[in-house]
DNA sequence: TCTGGGGTCCTGACCCTG
DNA sequence: TCTGCAGGGTCAGGACCC
């Protein structure tokens, strides 16, 4: 690794999920577990390489997965914990630097340049975050050192633990690429493993006879452009060439928060599917006022029984961190919508996110009690308050909680 | 196989405004 | 007053990621 280049760390939690379940019943470490859902339309959100060894694989239908291995042991997510634990190893990532920056719960890219002076070289301190977070935390996790995320990233991946039929194939731990390794590395590399290609892409390239990173970096970026549109192509283009100048940033603000489900079976009560939004909103509502932030911008996603997708939103005057404001106006996008063909996902988000900024209020409505904003806020203060104490079931909507009262008609 | 939940980013169409 | 144009905002949807 250049001692003048920078040194940037990705770092990946084996088996996240499932390595915390583990760590809370460890009577079911060797076995095949995997953490997702156990219903009708459930999925495998996280399998253990044992479980691995047997093709279940993440995203996978629970049904296929039970089906490949009869005896796999099905948990249900706690995501709380999973937070929790997350939380500790990500301190201790910000103990190593001040640039941490998390792209889920379970990785983290880390700018470890300006910390190689006082802590070694950043394959050393890849080695000591590898040993702590072990020790510490009871958990594995693989590392990438490279000069820039992308590849970093791909290290990472390179150092994981693999699945073989005959059982878990245990990972390097640490994979590094230098400067002068870059074309060597990335050249075999399957078009698949590029960050950024999904199944679309990959089919488009493969017109052009791309199989690998290096038919990639090969190709003029003009042919790559035509394929892929500008902004991807170029980008692409680079990265396939090993070239990726994002900085780590550490200050993660969300975009968009969002809440949904799927149903068991398909739904086509208008007045259930609107009653369903209000503890969508609830929930949205209540994360951003956790985050001290207000939307502007409400959108209501439905997936109907053939998958298709259908998405709306609405720009409102003012932003907002309320529940009954989102729900509201996800209701009258909902009413928009023709629903009589069955429902299979509704969701709510909230996106166009900012810092609380000077108050208006809205007297224009029927009830204005039920919006005057200085209420409600007390009322979402006292909530807040109840959830921290008691836990986030402690109370609720009632529309939203299976409650007797019904639910506001959703407003024309 | 038959497709969860929570995100990000991009693109194109459309509308409004100057 | 009408027309054409450019730019920005909004909306809907697609693709991708973990």
């Amino acid at each position: 690794m250049s001692a003048v280049g920078r040194s940037i760390l990705h770092v990946d939690m084996d088996a996240f999920f499932v390595s915390v379940e583990l760590l809370d019943a460890p009577e079911l470490r060797g076995r095949p577990v995997v953490v997702g859902g156990a219903g009708p339309r459930g999925v495998v959100a996280a399998a253990s390489y044992e479980a691995r060894s047997h093709g279940v694989f993440s995203a996978m239908p629970m049904s296929t997965a039970l089906r490949l291995c009869p005896h796999l042991v099905v948990l249900a997510g706690r995501h709380g914990r999973y937070a929790e634990v997350s939380a500790s190893v990500m301190s201790r990532f910000r103990s190593v630097t001040p640039l941490v920056e998390p792209l889920s719960l379970d990785e983290a890219f880390l700018d470890v340049s300006g910390a190689r002076r006082s802590l070694g070289p950043a394959v050393s301190i890849a080695a000591r975050l590898i040993d702590e977070i072990l020790e510490q935390d009871g958990l594995r996790c693989s590392v990438g050192v490279a000069p820039n995320k992308f590849l970093a990233k791909l290290a990472s991946e390179a150092a994981k633990p693999s699945a073989a039929p005959a059982g878990p194939v245990p990972g390097r731990g640490v994979v590094v690429v230098l400067d002068t390794e870059v074309a060597a590395f990335l050249d075999p590399l399957p078009i698949r493993a590029m960050w950024g290609v999904g199944p679309k892409t990959a089919e488009r390239l493969s017109r052009l006879g791309v199989r690998t990173i290096g038919d990639l970096a090969a190709l003029p970026l003009d042919a790559v452009v035509a394929s892929v549109g500008r902004s991807n192509g170029e980008h692409l283009h680079a990265l396939a060439h090993g070239v990726d100048e994002r900085p780590v940033v550490s200050d993660g603000v969300p975009r968009s928060i969002s809440s949904e489900t799927t149903f068991p079976t398909d739904r086509d009560d208008l007045d259930g599917l609107a009653s369903e939004l209000v503890g969508f909103a609830d929930s949205v509502a209540g994360r951003l006022r956790a985050a001290g932030l207000v939307a502007r911008t409400v959108s209501l996603k439905v997936r109907h029984p053939g998958f298709e997708l259908q998405t709306r939103a609405e720009t409102l005057d003012e932003p907002t961190d309320d529940g009954l404001m989102i729900a509201v106006t996800a209701q009258r996008l909902l009413g928009a919508l023709d629903v009589s063909g069955g429902v299979r996902l509704i969701g709510v988000g909230v996106s166009n996110l900012e810092p609380p900024g000077p108050v208006q209020l809205r007297l224009e409505l029927d009830d204005p009690s039920l919006f005057d904003h200085a209420t409600r806020a007390r009322v979402n203060d006292l909530v807040d308050t109840i959830r921290a104490r008691f836990g986030t079931a402690a109370i609720g909507p009632a529309s939203g909680s299976g409650g007797s009262r019904g639910n506001p008609d959703p407003p024309r």
